[in-house]
RNA sequence: GGCCCCGUCGUCUAGCGGCCUAGGACUCUGGCUUCUCAAGCCAGCUACGAGGGUUCGAAUCCCUUCGGGGCUACCA
């Protein structure tokens, strides 16, 4: 098989794509990717009741944010367009009226209720559950007296006695028998058409080469292929199908808003880089096969193969995705790390955006730079440097009005004031001399004192660091006013 | 219930008949380093669901069983 490999990503938009979509989105784009193939995205909205344009546009979003960029589909357009399903409705009607010409599929006048009504009497009696084919053969004088009753047909496909055999990439052969594939609906009796239409239309017109999704979607193949053949398609040139596993929660159940967040718009908030998200649901049912872990998006495309993909599920771990975030976060350059830092900043009010502000965020960055896991945390590490009125948080102003801190904050103050030089030697140099080396104090206990009065907190960036960025006015003026509380 | 898929440390995984007294990563625990917090480094804990085969030899092949999941819509 030597054509230009083709794949979709082809996703319902019912609700905020979550991990388990992008998971897919991210597959089905290093493998088109790896292999120098077309990424083509396309939207299924034949369930008008469910999907809504606001949905669309979150999907298109999030995908662009995460950088799948798509060379068919929504915005980008392309020879095989619209890619909206709800623009291709006379294509579906079309060959749905080309079926029920050959004989393919009928008319079906049975109503929910007594579809219901088999159903239920099936499992009673314990058999497999699924169309009758009552209306497969219907006469000329049955059609018309339902039409009496002013009944409003389904089109049905007709599965036909035997089973279907195909090789998925990801699980080997896979064999569903008919008895267990009842005839299937293709269009709704308003005329609007179900996705087991519009999915296999589409891939057959849109010349897709590779079906990766999710593994939901195994048991519906039988019934994709069969409307392939429907078409006309040959076998060899059907779509190779890969059904990717669930990316589950916490617990062995499907990922939920119960379990850890699912919505990609929600990660965005928290400050998880893109690069990040992509790089953990990469090992997430794949792995490079070695011990890499740590891998760009570039590296992915390279090494992606639908070979390495897992058959089995796997459990979505927040704490593994901190970790990789992290490390993303460690490997940002400072004009980088800049760009993520800004918004988020300026969100929590911390700056307003001049370019003094910012020259300071720059200059603090790479001090925190380590420190933190998620871009949401930068705000609350640099607060100290920009709040007009502040103050010790109220937890540590205790651990600062005992003698002994009293003691070394005004010998800090003494030693600082005649310092010419203000930056973290300088000041770590006089510090050291006197608290340490004269006091005896322990560097903990003493520096302790003078991180609470200088940043208002425990816990900071490294000390002398901090009060450099916090010039030599600011620092002395809060070790003065510890000494007042 | 029926059909289909899946089953290695707590989690993600490496492993595709001998290199496995099962390797890596995250988490957790202890230690080192240290101005706090991190980062970094070192060490430790913990797994082939179970039972049968096949074989000189099985985590790897086969069967059964148990467990989990999906589908069973005029959802996708």
């Amino acid at each position: 098989m030597d054509k230009k490999v083709k794949v979709r990503f082809a996703p319902s938009p019912t609700g905020d794509l979550h991990v388990g979509n992008i998971r897919t989105a991210l597959f089905d784009w290093a493998y088109a990717r790896h292999t120098g193939g077309t990424f083509l995205f396309r939207i299924e909205d034949t369930d008008t009741t469910r999907v809504t344009d606001e949905y669309i546009q979150a999907a298109i979003d999030t995908l662009k944010w995460l950088g799948l960029n798509w060379d068919e589909g929504p915005e980008v357009g392309g020879d095989n367009g619209p890619y909206l399903q709800s623009q291709r409705l006379d294509i579906y009607a079309e060959w749905a009226q080309k079926f029920l010409d050959q004989k393919d599929a009928y008319h079906c006048y049975c109503t929910p209720a007594e579809l219901e009504a088999t159903r239920e009497a099936q499992r009673a009696a314990n058999v497999a559950p699924g169309y009758d084919g009552k209306c497969r053969n219907l006469t000329a004088e049955q059609i018309s007296a339902y039409k009496a009753e002013g009944r409003e047909a389904v089109v049905r496909m007709r599965m036909p006695d035997g089973s279907t055999t195909f090789i998925d990439e990801i699980r080997g052969e896979v064999s569903f028998d008919h008895k267990f594939v009842p005839d299937f609906v293709l269009v709704r009796a308003d005329g609007s058409p179900l996705y087991t239409l519009a999915v296999a239309v589409d891939d057959v017109l849109m010349k897709v080469t590779h079906v990766l999704r999710g593994e939901d979607l195994l048991s519906s193949t039988p019934r994709q292929i069969r409307v392939y053949q429907a078409m006309g398609v040959k076998s060899e040139d059907y779509p190779v199908f890969a059904h990717l596993p669930f990316v589950m929660g916490q617990d062995n159940a499907k990922l939920s808003k119960r379990n850890g967040e699912v919505s990609i718009a929600w990660y965005r908030e928290q400050g998880y880089l893109p690069e990040a998200i992509c790089n953990y649901l990469a090992l997430l049912g794949w792995s490079p096969g070695d011990d890499r872990e740590n891998i760009t998006m570039k590296e992915l495309c390279e090494l992606f193969t639908v070979e390495k993909v897992h058959s089995s599920p796997a459990r979505f771990d927040m704490k593994k995705l901190e970790a990789i975030n992290g490390d993303k976060i460690r490997a940002l350059t400072l004009d980088e790390f800049l760009k993520w830092s800004l918004p988020f900043l300026t969100k929590a009010g911390i700056i307003t955006g001049t370019d003094s502000e910012i020259a300071l965020v720059k200059a603090a960055l790479p001090i925190i730079q380590e420190r933190i896991v998620k871009i949401n945390e930068v705000p609350q590490m640099l607060k100290f440097l920009f709040v007009k009125d502040f103050a010790v948080e109220a937890d540590s102003v205790s651990k600062i009005t005992d003698d002994v801190s009293k003691d070394v904050l005004k010998r800090s103050l003494k030693e600082l004031e005649p310092l010419t030089t203000w930056n973290h030697d300088s000041i770590e140099a006089a510090l050291r001399a006197c608290l340490i080396d004269e006091m005896g104090l322990k560097p903990r206990i003493a520096f302790g004192a003078v991180r609470i009065a200088t940043t208002g907190s425990t816990i900071s960036p490294p000390l002398f660091e901090s009060m450099e960025l916090l010039g030599k006015e600011a620092s002395l003026a809060r070790i003065a006013a510890a000494l007042t509380l």
